[in-house]
DNA sequence: TTCCAACCAATGTGATCACATTGTTGCTAA
DNA sequence: TTAGCAACAATGTGATCACATTGGTTGGAA
């Protein structure tokens, strides 16, 4: 089940193929079959879905022919996926016409962060004036999601469920113009994530949404503003003191 | 050299072939052919171009037959850049599979200039620490460039060297996270800087730039910031005036 | 031993075709 | 007249193959 290129053309070692496959030792559900419509998307749910939870390894090469046969698939919707995957950031595309998953570093990261900060500081300014009592009880709803994932330790739930929470909020604004450009900067942001969840002990970034809803509840636009702000930048500080 | 879709089926009326096709009237400088390695990247570049500088009406729906028999191409690469414009928000992929342009709003246009005002405080605040005085000397002969565009009333010309303008200055810094995302916004407001241009007599916005510079050479990042605001805006109210 | 060129394997690219889906037209029957 | 269905046209989707490009290997000459 090998999907990455050859180790002797991409100096990278092999990547456990779980995420490729269905994801047993993720404990996620399997995703319904029905909602793929076509191939090209089940492809991509699959291959975004790895990337996003840092499930392929910084550096690593893909290949068409891999990903195809991985996901038994010919190469016509995985060539679009990938594509489409370079597109959001998500993949890079090398002049060689090999494509990667993009280099980590602490400086790539400091700019992953501040363009989150920036641009989910603006959607839910944004967003706020949207906002109804049965918006705030769903998000609440997710926040209480979350605390049971912290304690049952299921870091891919979590990951989830904190994503659904940020995205749901925002897409109260009915133009959605920046959440692609949000999910783009969390799949540029997976591997880092990865990183942070392996290395670090404890989940700890439950307190500011628990602030986040405080305010949406006050119309406090100014205070949502800052506890979004504090809330990626918890996330970011535990990545950096992972390392 | 039809590339929209069937009008019975879209029901939007076709388009003037004229960004297609080579660019005679627009007086554009062909691409030399050598800088397009593949035919996606070739059908990319025509089709990213003939949207960014607003040459496909919002809501046509494009064809990949269309695109192809227009380009003389066959489908396969331009399939792959249908799908990437998609990706980065030039084009809008409906549920029935169609391929349109998207419609264009007031409340969209709001959207797109906050977002861009935030992410190109953003990409200025985090690059003019990288400035050099080679830079400003580039980007003031960009401005100059400009000032000619304007006096000759050439729409295309300034389009383009505004946007390498800001874009030259957001690349100073090394690590280029929101840059692809700031050309994703210039994309999606390509249909409204075209409005603008038709009903707008005057071209006036490089006064802006002006006070760019000078905020760059005395390193002065709060004003750079302001600058780059007050630029944006001033297209914006332009397009809006003008509808 | 080192270097280079020829060769081969791996991979990306693009054209084409068959088929599925979607949209339109027109005819039939209530 | 109009609802509904059948036929057809337009279009999207995916598989496959030939070819181009790239990366790596091998063997011989300096």
């Amino acid at each position: 089940m090998k999907y990455l290129a050859n180790p002797r053309l991409s100096n990278f070692t092999h990547l456990q193929a779980m995420l490729i496959k269905p994801y047993p030792s993720w404990e996620l559900p399997e995703l319904p079959h029905a909602t793929h419509t076509t191939a090209q998307e089940y492809a991509y749910e699959r291959l975004r879905f790895a990337i996003m939870v840092g499930g392929v390894p910084p550096g690593a090469a893909l290949t068409i022919r891999g990903v195809a046969d991985a996901l038994s698939l010919s190469s016509t919707p995985v060539r679009e996926t990938l594509r489409r995957l370079c597109a959001e950031g998500a993949l890079f595309s090398q002049s060689n016409r090999r494509i990667i998953t993009p280099p980590m570093t602490t400086a790539r990261h400091q700019e992953l962060i501040s363009t989150r900060v920036a641009l989910e500081q603006l959607a839910v300014r944004r967003a706020a004036r949207f906002i109804t009592e049965n918006d705030l009880e769903i998000l609440t709803n997710i926040d209480l999601q979350m605390d049971q994932a912290i304690v049952q330790q299921n870091y891919i739930q979590l990951v989830i469920l904190n994503q659904q929470f940020h995205s749901t909020l925002y897409a109260l604004n009915p133009e959605q113009v920046c959440l692609p450009m949000i999910e783009s900067v969390w799949l540029q942001l997976g591997p880092f994530n990865r990183l942070a969840a392996e290395r670090a002990g404890q989940l700890t970034l439950e307190d500011q949404h628990k602030n986040l809803l405080t305010a949406l509840r006050k119309r406090d636009t100014e205070a949502a503003s800052q506890a979004v702000e504090a809330d990626i930048r918890d996330a970011a500080d535990q990545a950096s003191a992972a390392q």
